[in-house]
DNA sequence: CCTCTTAAACTTTTT
DNA sequence: GTTTAAGAGG
């Protein structure tokens, strides 16, 4: 045991160490906060904890397998085997699986992705006959995924007074009719959602005094990782489990907070010691990770954020090399220069292309890259973006999986009804619809027993009908004893789907069936992995549902390739490399225009280049592209205003190492620092009439001239704050600074009402600060309390 | 009922 | 530039 608490440090030894109460362990960036869990685990296990006693969730699966490894190597396999470790999503799916039926659910349920959820809610909005402009099947559904994260069923949303004014007032009054029929139709259809596995955990312990108590009394310690990206549902889940006996361990960052707009809740984590009173607090502050001048340039960054638990991290590795800063003309350059300076430190510093990793704000951004690291024959692995199992062919075969386990399951049903091609079309589909839906009964049930819901089809349909049920039964009898593979082939062959893409010789047939054929054999390494975990029994088909279900691309591994790693920031949360390059830090990529126009939103925004700049060991490169070509058109954006908030003596600028001045067809420097504008655009073209601009002030009664409006708005903006890093302030800049504000912007006081483009309507509770500086603070109806930089929002007066 | 063509919308971030 | 929706024609 002592040799265990001898690896760590003071202040990571004491946070093992306390395993009398509560705990809270702030863990700045590189801190070894993974290491504080692991070894946390094995103290527990040591001091006699079962492994079953003991629950550890993580926010990916892949975050929950190293961490299973890293306890393995310091107590053994066997004891890190009976761990419950995994995430919120994957450990409770598998609990509401054993208790399914005290919710009324069965235990086959099937797990809606987002794709399927989307599609059911935009079924539902057409069904009930309501103006798809208004309801927007994404934001429905964001809606109700909030509310769920909330606790908020749909009967209680209907019975909200406050959300049904909300509605009312963003022109949805019947958002709660939706909501309600989307639980009705995913109770019909044996189906939860992501945040139903959540929602529905909680409800299982809130209204099931015994089945809490058996399952607060196995767990002993509950530990729980990235808190600080945790929302209401998992915190109030978390507090069911650990209320009686307090044994909990929570671990976060709040600076490393990037994920609120999945209902992720900052305060879960700044108001922890609220929740459990006799919390201790520990700081992990040393960075192991970076070098001095990486982890400085991170604080210089974070320390404009105003909301933070104060904290002083610091490296003691070398100082290192300053932040590398590449401003380039266009996008094509910026890859060049990227794929350059992987090449030149991968010689200088002899190290692997696994070294590397290239982060962007969106996952758009990273086809450009690919395609130059491709022509310069540097090998790369993109994370995320679609996932596998999102593909087209891939979904069609796993619905069949689904309608093969869960009959039920609607969407699958609807996915597979026609494909491939049988006859059976959309005015069937409709007949069937409408007659399960009086009858408030699945698609499944509906064709099972047609007369019995007064389905009336002609002879040859309902032959058709009755060939596809039988198909599906043939395989559900097969279910219980056959492996996922055999299974699964045979699935794959006598669906039709094996002759429908056989059939297809084009470019796109052939890579769709390389898909499937990936599909087989992925399926057949599930099998062999898990008969090798359990020997006893066959591995079917629902074993493998479970996994895909939840399957993330971020999950597979491979991380022994020798390949250069592209991914979101996002996903890059908890990784490291010795090299990372943040690329795209412009105005309206990094910061998102979505995330710029509220304080919460940049800060969070501001948060996240912090967890990107935190990645680095060694190097750190920056870079920023004047133009590049978005939805096919060229845009222009000046560099991001983050980048003014890092120390510059940490920054490094380009000329050392730029390897050529490329020709820039606008001439030497004309776009330059000369037009602090948000998407500039060559004087040319700049006051063209332009039939649409790209960024609509107001979607909702548009002011008298919007393309006035938004240039006005677009010149405020940067009155004097976007000046680049190589400073050159033109008079012409400098004059816009001394520009009133924006109509819109004048004369705001409290209790006035707003109507914002992007929060609806809220009453401004405080006016802070005057001119350029104002913010407000807002109260939405919808979306809470928020304060806005009145010169970036996009709101009217109402 | 199916399929091909054309138009429009689209992009934050993900369990 | 890409993907999805809608409409026309077979």
């Amino acid at each position: 045991m002592t040799s265990l608490l001898n690896d760590l440090n003071e202040s990571q030894q004491a946070a093992v160490e306390y395993i009398d109460g509560p705990s809270l362990v702030i863990a700045g960036a590189g801190s070894g906060k993974t290491r504080v869990l692991t070894y946390k685990i094995a103290y527990l296990l040591e001091r006699g904890l079962r492994p079953w006693t003991i629950m550890a969730l993580t926010f990916t699966n892949k975050a929950a397998r190293e961490m299973r490894q890293r306890v393995a190597k310091l107590v053994g396999e066997e004891q890190a085997k009976g761990i419950y470790m995994g995430t919120f999503h994957s450990l409770f799916a598998r609990f509401l699986r054993k208790e399914a039926q005290a919710l009324g659910y069965q235990s086959n349920y099937t797990i809606y992705d987002d794709t399927d959820s989307r599609t059911l809610i935009k079924n539902i909005i057409k069904e009930l006959n309501l103006d798809e402009k208004l309801y927007k099947p994404a934001s429905v559904q964001n809606t109700i995924s909030r509310a769920k994260n909330y606790l908020v069923t749909a009967a209680k949303y209907a019975q909200d007074t406050k959300a049904q004014e909300i509605d009312r007032l963003n022109r949805t009054p019947d958002i709660y009719l939706i909501y309600m029929e989307y639980e009705n139709r995913c109770r019909r259809a044996n189906a939860m959602d992501f945040d139903d596995l959540l929602l529905n955990t909680y409800l299982l312990f809130e209204k099931n005094e015994e089945i809490r108590r058996r399952y607060a009394d196995q767990f002993a310690f509950i530990l729980v990782d990235e808190y600080q990206d945790t929302n209401y549902a998992q915190q109030c889940i978390v507090y069911q489990l650990t209320r009686d006996r307090q044994m909990v361990c929570v671990v976060g960052d709040d600076a490393q907070s990037i994920y609120s707009f999945r209902g992720a809740n900052i305060d879960n984590i700044l108001k922890f010691r609220n929740l459990y009173t006799d919390a201790k607090l520990f700081k992990l502050e040393r960075n192991y990770r970076s070098t001095q001048r990486i982890v400085n340039a991170a604080n210089s960054l974070i320390k404009h954020n105003e909301q933070q638990i104060k904290k002083d991290v610091y490296s003691r590795k070398e100082e290192g090399e300053k932040l590398l800063y590449l401003p380039v003309y266009t996008d094509k350059e910026e890859v060049m220069q990227v794929a350059f300076h992987i090449q030149r430190i991968k010689e200088e510093d002899h190290c692997q292309y696994s070294d590397f990793a290239i982060l962007y704000r969106t996952n758009a951004q990273s086809r450009a890259f690919e395609e130059q690291l491709r022509r310069e024959g540097i090998p790369y692995r993109i994370y995320g973006g679609m996932s596998f199992y999102q593909r087209k062919e891939i979904k069609d075969i796993v619905a069949y999986f689904r309608l093969v386990v869960n009959p039920d399951d609607e969407e699958a049903f609807r996915r597979v009804i026609n494909y491939p091609a049988r006859g059976i079309g959309n005015t069937t589909l409709n007949k069937i619809l409408e007659a399960a839906h009086t009858a408030n009964v699945s698609l499944w049930s509906a064709i099972s027993d047609p007369d019995s819901v007064n389905l009336e089809l002609s002879k040859r349909t309902a032959a058709k009908i009755d060939d596809f049920r039988q198909l599906i039964l043939g395989f559900v009898d097969r279910m219980v004893n056959t492996d996922v593979h055999q299974l699964g082939v045979d699935i794959i062959k006598q669906s039709g789907i094996s002759a429908e893409i056989m059939s297809d010789t084009s470019v796109e047939g052939m890579a769709r069936k390389e898909n499937v054929e990936e599909f087989v054999s992925s399926m057949k390494d599930f099998v062999e992995t898990r008969r090798e975990e359990d020997r006893e029994r066959e591995i079917y088909i629902t074993d493998f549902l479970q996994e895909v279900a939840l399957f993330t691309d971020l999950d597979s591994g491979d991380d022994s390739d020798n390949k250069v790693s592209l991914m979101t920031v996002h996903s890059a949360k908890g990784l490291e490399f010795a090299t990372v390059f943040v690329v795209g830090l412009e105005e309206n990529i990094f910061p998102s225009p979505m995330a710029a126009d509220t304080l919460r939103g940049l800060e969070e925004e501001r948060r996240l280049l912090y967890v990107a700049i935190t990645r680095a060991e060694h190097h750190c490169i920056l870079t920023s592209a004047k133009n590049r070509m978005r939805y096919g058109k060229m845009e222009f954006n000046p560099e991001s205003r983050f980048l003014r908030d890092i120390d510059r003596n940490l920054l490094q600028g380009e000329k050392d190492f730029r390897r050529s001045q490329r020709n820039v067809t606008f001439g030497d420097r004309p776009m330059q620092n000369s037009r602090p504008m948000q998407n500039s655009r060559p004087v040319a073209t700049q006051f063209r009439a332009d039939p649409k601009p790209r960024i609509v002030p107001h979607r909702e009664e548009p002011p008298v001239d919007p393309f006035t409006d938004e240039f006005r708005r677009l010149q405020q903006q940067h009155g004097g704050r976007l000046r680049p890093i190589a400073k050159s302030s033109t008079p012409k800049a400098t004059a816009k600074t001394t520009e009133p504000l924006p109509e819109h912007a004048t004369g705001l006081k409290p209790g006035m009402m707003i109507n914002h483009q992007r929060f609806g309507l809220g009453e401004i509770l405080d006016v802070i600060g005057t001119g350029q500086d104002t913010k407000i603070t807002v109260r939405f109806q919808n979306l809470g309390t928020k304060q806005l930089l009145v010169k970036f929002a996009r709101f009217t007066i109402v």
